[in-house]
DNA sequence: TATTGTGTCTTTTTT
DNA sequence: AGACACAATA
């Protein structure tokens, strides 16, 4: 990841210097020398910003500022661990673990556990994430009878969560409201908020929200934060929204010890409500603020630079700024032309190999970084091929999967019985003899008695409209509320075990998924739950599961590897890498969908590009594609517009152009420079593309979690093939669709059974 | 009435 | 491909 540059950059420091700050050039020192009053870093790109802001942190710390004193906020849980071992390589771990660093939303987790009881929560409540929000949402628009086809779920959310972290309360949302749609989201805003009231429970705005709330109307419990957060900064603040910016402000005032950084050519969350008021206007909320500009950039070449300003110049609303470097030139930008994705990631993968070897880098120094998460599947697929290790940062998480969910959903109720949404999850999986009506019923009934849903359940006898229930929903509560008497007597990974064993999740996950994959993975949450627990030996189940719901999952055990890291442009940010490849700039894809219809949606795309291109310290590989697989089928795609905004004196087009493709499929260049190399890709690589592909994929290759370990099995699975299946017998291979992870073979059976299996899990061998 | 099977959209980006 | 709503069964 970013690495400390040890090198000092200004070599014009002064010999009488703290030896602290002597690493950092005049800007980045007076940002962190000012530690008292309001400070602004307005820091362009690879311009040393962390860096500035770590320092700053370690100074305060030299000047005898306590570390629990400080809080820093940050955008992600990798930028915030990633200040915390700065801080503790410039002083001292143990000083640097007791400074309070965390995103927004574990921070005030973590206050608003300790102090919900002032704004009416119980301590136990559970946060839900933006899957559970969604089916609260569904849930409540059937109760109101609100039509699903007419109103979409997902975009009443979306007007909901914009209405929290624009500080809109229902009550005030519902007042405002112009039109019959905006009518619509206050019906469901007013009922979602009174059911997650009720349930306990909390969304990711709401932990904004109600900080906000909190420190509004208890001035002892906002004193006391005050007092302990006596210096606070706050990283990428152009993408903090309204709740976050009020937040701060009140915890802040009146001392002002706050400082921000940012760059608003780095916005990239406008839809999430990141508002770039915000960091414009710090000036006038901050009267006497100091204004730092770090305008050198000491990532990137001359070359990567250059086009990161011809990009972003085409940008209408920004803030003027001069990013300059003393770096060389380096090499061009190649822009590679390539047929499909999947051409697109073989040449990618050569590439890597190819400077991998050339320059003597480690695999640590590539990023692959994409618009979506689905582009990684072919590069996967690519990388495991040509044996090169990876690691991918978010995309699926482990913890959304369905099986995952459910499991855990059943963990989350024990912890509060009270949340309606894990009721609705645990009484689907497994099947527990309550359905629609039932639920719908009961439901109801919960809203007009304002009461938890499992409450309900409990006492359902009381309610003649659910005697004809009666005997499975009371048979569900006792189970939950014996689960929850047991709690208290088991380590987590007995607990876990025994709701596993006794919710009859696993007989039910052994039942419908014969490969047990399904298991494994609910099971796979133990141990993870058994590795967090080592670590943190007095971790509650409750802090456990928030840990799970805000930290995005460390694949950590592997961290250390030499690999490749695969991510989107947006966990990308903040981070810098020598070798840098962007996929996929076709329009549709990036800019995305059809937001070059929007100009403010495009300057976010081009905002996104340009994070993209500043990543890169050496070079940069852009490459776009002339079809691609999306929504189902092969599309032809065109180049980005935003390539028409690089210019021709700095970048070196290589590959074909799809009409001119066919011929020579599989012939492919690779060179970074302009001198192109055309080699041929693998051993049997060189065939027209509409012959079937051979696939050389062995289970063990496609499951592979890495491929570090990816040995070539040549499993040449292909039309025609005989192939072995444990359970059905011999059989003939007669069609292959799909690619990667979703390969779908069609094998007709000796038996006489014509099946179509998934390549990832039937586990084929090929009969010679 | 609960469960299972079949068709239809869906798919940004993150906490 | 995967979730989800709707329709057919048990």
């Amino acid at each position: 990841m970013g690495k400390l540059k040890l090198s000092p950059q200004d070599s014009q420091s002064r010999a009488y210097d703290s030896h602290l700050l002597s690493a950092l050039n005049p800007q980045q020192r007076l940002a962190a020398e000012t530690i008292d009053g309001p400070v602004l870093i307005l820091a362009g790109a690879g311009s040393g910003k962390t860096r500035a802001l770590t320092y700053r942190i370690a100074y305060m710390l030299e000047q005898g500022v306590q570390p629990w004193n400080i809080l820093a906020l940050t955008f992600t849980n990798k930028a915030a661990r990633e200040m915390q071992e700065r801080i503790a390589k410039l002083t001292d771990p143990e000083l640097a673990h007791s400074i309070w660093a965390g995103t927004f939303h574990s921070i005030f987790a973590r206050i608003l556990r300790i102090e919900c009881k002032y704004i009416g929560y119980d301590s136990a409540f559970s946060i839900h994430d933006s899957d559970d929000t969604l089916r609260v949402v569904k849930s409540v628009m059937q109760s109101l009878h609100i039509s699903q086809q007419e109103f979409s779920p997902q975009m009443i959310r979306g007007s909901i969560s914009k209405a929290k972290n624009d500080c809109v309360s229902w009550q005030q949302y519902d007042r405002e409201k112009t039109g019959p749609y905006e009518h619509q989201v206050a019906l469901v805003y007013a009922e979602y908020e009174k059911r997650m009231r009720r349930s306990n429970a909390m969304d990711f705005d709401d932990l904004l929200v109600n900080i906000i709330r909190l420190f509004d109307n208890n001035e002892d419990v906002l004193n006391k934060y005050r007092q302990r957060f006596s210096h606070v900064s706050v990283d990428e603040y152009q993408d903090t929204n309204q709740a976050q910016y009020r937040a701060v402000k009140l915890l802040v005032e009146p001392q002002n010890n706050i400082c921000v950084v940012g760059d608003d050519a780095q916005s990239i969350y406008r839809w999430r409500g990141a508002d770039i008021r915000n960091i414009l206007d710090f000036e006038r909320d901050y009267p006497n603020a100091t204004v730092i500009r770090l305008e050198q950039n000491y990532r990137s070449t001359g070359t990567i630079l250059k086009a990161a300003n011809d990009v972003i110049k085409n940008n209408e609303r920004q803030v003027a700024k001069n990013l300059w470097t003393e770096n060389p030139e380096g090499d061009n930008i190649v822009l590679m032309h390539c047929q499909d994705e999947r051409h697109e990631a073989r040449s990618t993968a050569s590439s890597i190999s190819d400077c991998h070897m050339r320059e003597f880098a480690t695999y640590n120094d590539f990023a692959i970084l994409y618009r979506t998460n689905a582009q990684s599947q072919p590069i996967e697929e690519a990388l495991r091929m040509a044996g090169i290790p990876y690691r991918i940062v978010g995309g699926v998480s482990f913890f959304r999967r369905k099986e995952v969910k459910d499991f855990v959903s059943w963990l989350k109720l024990l912890v509060n019985p009270h949340d309606d949404e894990y009721v609705s999850r645990a009484v689907a999986e497994p099947p527990s003899g309550i359905g629609k009506k039932a639920m719908e019923t009961a439901q109801a009934i919960a809203s007009e008695h304002d009461q938890p849903l499992l409450q309900v359940f409990r006492e359902a006898r009381k309610y003649a409209e659910l005697s004809r229930f009666a005997n499975n929903l009371t048979a569900f509560a006792e189970k939950v509320f014996a689960f929850a008497g047991k709690s208290s007597t088991m380590s987590l990974s007995e607990l876990a075990e025994m709701v596993l064993l006794e919710s009859g999740l696993e007989k039910r996950l052994k039942d419908i998924d014969e490969e047990g994959d399904r298991l494994r993975n609910a099971e796979q949450v133990i141990t993870h739950m058994s590795e967090v627990a080592a670590e943190n030996e007095d971790i509650t189940l409750t802090e456990y599961l928030e840990q799970v719901a805000l930290v995005e999952e460390d694949t950590n055990k592997s961290e250390n590897r030499d690999a490749v890291t695969l991510m989107t442009l947006h966990s990308a940010k903040g981070l810098e890498f020598p070798y840098v490849y962007l996929l996929g700039l076709e329009q549709g894809l990036f800019p995305l969908g059809k937001s070059d219809q929007n100009p403010d949606e495009l300057e976010e795309e081009r905002r996104l590009f340009y994070v993209g291109i500043t990543r890169a310290e050496k070079a940069l590989r852009i490459s776009t594609c002339g079809r691609r697989f999306r929504f189902g089928e092969t599309m032809p795609s065109s180049p980005s517009q935003f390539l028409q905004e690089l210019d021709d004196s700095y970048t070196t087009v290589v590959g074909e152009s799809a009409s001119r493709s066919r011929q020579s499929s599989g012939m492919f260049d690779s060179s970074y420079n302009s001198r192109p190399v055309r080699k041929t890709y693998g051993r049997s690589r060189a065939k027209p593309d509409d012959t079937p592909v051979r696939k050389k994929l062995s289970f063990e290759e496609l499951t592979a979690k890495s491929a570090g370990a990816a040995k070539k099995a040549p499993g040449g699975i292909a039309k025609g093939v005989k192939v072995q299946h444990p359970t059905f017998g011999t059989g003939t291979v007669q069609a292959i669709n799909g690619s990667g992870d979703n390969t779908v073979v069609l094998v007709n059976f000796s038996s006489g059974q014509l099946k179509k299996l998934v390549l990832k899990f039937a586990k084929l061998t090929v009969v010679k």
